[in-house]
DNA sequence: CTATTGATGTTATACTATAACATAACATTG
DNA sequence: CAATGTTATGTTATAGTATAACATCAATAG
């Protein structure tokens, strides 16, 4: 049943692998910036770097906040950097919670889903193919055609299922 | 394949059927609020019909100013007759539009999944408990217990399908 | 170099939602 | 019916999210 589940972000990432979790997260983006012939400034960077510094579904505002440590920043500085981010596939936008985070897998085309836990507020995304084949063929059976999908599951993650209803 | 999903909302209903199918919502409503013994007040149940009467998804700005031709109304009073329809489930709050719909079939309790084309700006509600089971096991492959579900599928229903991509 | 394009700065504003407190309507019970 | 508690609504103010519009700066191409 959906064994193309795969987990990925923050459920899974001990604190002492964040540094590296960051740094590998920007890596990344530096080397698919660069074969796409798209320019990763150092903007658009320091805002990626700070979405994964969050490590958590993290508001426009909150990073604002953090980026005029750096310099002068208005809402569409944060935006904008944002927007191209998520064109890139660099950053995901939760709908439900008006906040965004960064993309676990953003080498590959995929579809995501969302996992939000409500008592830790992390996240983590599954990248589940059969699941997101699913979503379009239950619309197709309406004569609906699926573009894209937006599924955000709020619940309990597996550490704070443990430590109970608390 | 997923044979549970039952379509209903918009894509279904006919020009003819609109004030058909507002009035049987509001019966409905009218209904279940005496069988759970809370109050659809005139104010909440002009809300309720608004929402039907707009027949896609609504903002709650854009109720707010048809409710102004009824007498005073400002934010709070929409934000609080949605609350009251939501928690009854009279109506559904689209997390991807930030506005607000009918439900289609609020005797049950049920899931909801919506496709939102993006040419009419129509909706439809699915209902489809096979593919909230399917969303809800995929989580659970992670660990992830899943309580609450946003499903918004954006794409092209058929009508518009056929009319091709205009 | 300079023209063009793309990125950022800056100001203002639109849109979405809630806090906080006052008043009114309704329900209960003595 | 009066006194009381509870729920609903009115009202003002403000918080939170996002974009429009235009100016300026930086990078690249010709």
């Amino acid at each position: 049943m959906l064994e193309t589940a795969t987990q990925s972000a923050s459920f899974a990432c001990k604190r002492d692998d964040h540094e590296h979790c960051i740094a590998s997260a920007l890596a990344t983006a530096e080397r698919l910036c660069a074969e796409r012939g798209v320019r990763l400034t150092r903007l658009r960077r320091k805002v990626l770097e700070l979405v994964w510094s969050n490590h958590r579904p993290v508001g426009a505002y909150e990073l604002l906040e953090q980026l005029k440590s750096c310099g002068p920043a208005a809402p569409p500085t944060v935006y904008r950097a944002l927007d191209f981010l998520q064109t890139q596939g660099l950053v995901h936008r939760l709908a439900s919670l008006n906040a965004f985070i960064g993309c676990s897998h953003p080498q590959a085309e995929h579809t995501a889903q969302f996992l939000i836990c409500r008592r830790c507020r992390n996240l983590a995304e599954l990248a589940d193919d059969g699941l997101s084949n699913a979503v379009a063929a239950s619309a197709r059976t309406v004569g609906f055609q699926a573009e894209e999908q937006m599924v955000e599951i709020v619940g309990l993650c597996e550490p704070c299922r443990r430590k109970g209803e608390g």
